[in-house]
DNA sequence: CTCTTGACTGAGG
DNA sequence: GCCTCAGCCAAGA
């Protein structure tokens, strides 16, 4: 019980089943949960999902630009959790996105 | 209720 | 491909 918001729960779900060394972008989790439109706000998730078990590192945007490496207890935290799971970053910039993305609508 | 901010995305030049 | 503008949704003050 005590759900802050559904749609927050939603976004830590989504994220949950990103596989090992894969990535997703926010509009993918914001359309899997029939929100195109709500890419913000499953990024606004995003930050409150620390202390979760949610692979937030793993979340980028549709560029594959590690935008919320600063909300990571370090800067380079992100990137060296991605680079831990096989995932290439150079300059906050995943290489090889398309390789490593994941789609919820599509895989899931 | 209104205004502001934000880990976004798409369209136009 | 890059830069800029506008639209969208959610939470907090």
């Amino acid at each position: 019980m005590s759900e802050s918001s559904n749609f927050f729960d939603k976004c830590y779900e989504v994220a949950r089943q990103i596989p090992y060394g894969r990535v997703t972008s926010y509009g993918a989790i914001a359309t899997y949960l029939a929100a195109p439109r709500s890419a913000r706000a499953v990024g606004y998730a995003m930050t409150a999902s620390h202390g979760k078990d949610v692979p937030a590192h793993r979340v980028v945007n549709r560029k594959g630009l590690l935008t919320g490496k600063h909300h990571f207890d370090g800067i380079n935290l992100m990137q060296q959790l991605l680079e831990n799971e096989g995932i290439q970053v150079k300059d906050n910039q995943i290489q090889n996105f398309e390789s490593v993305f994941w789609d919820p609508a599509k895989e899931l």
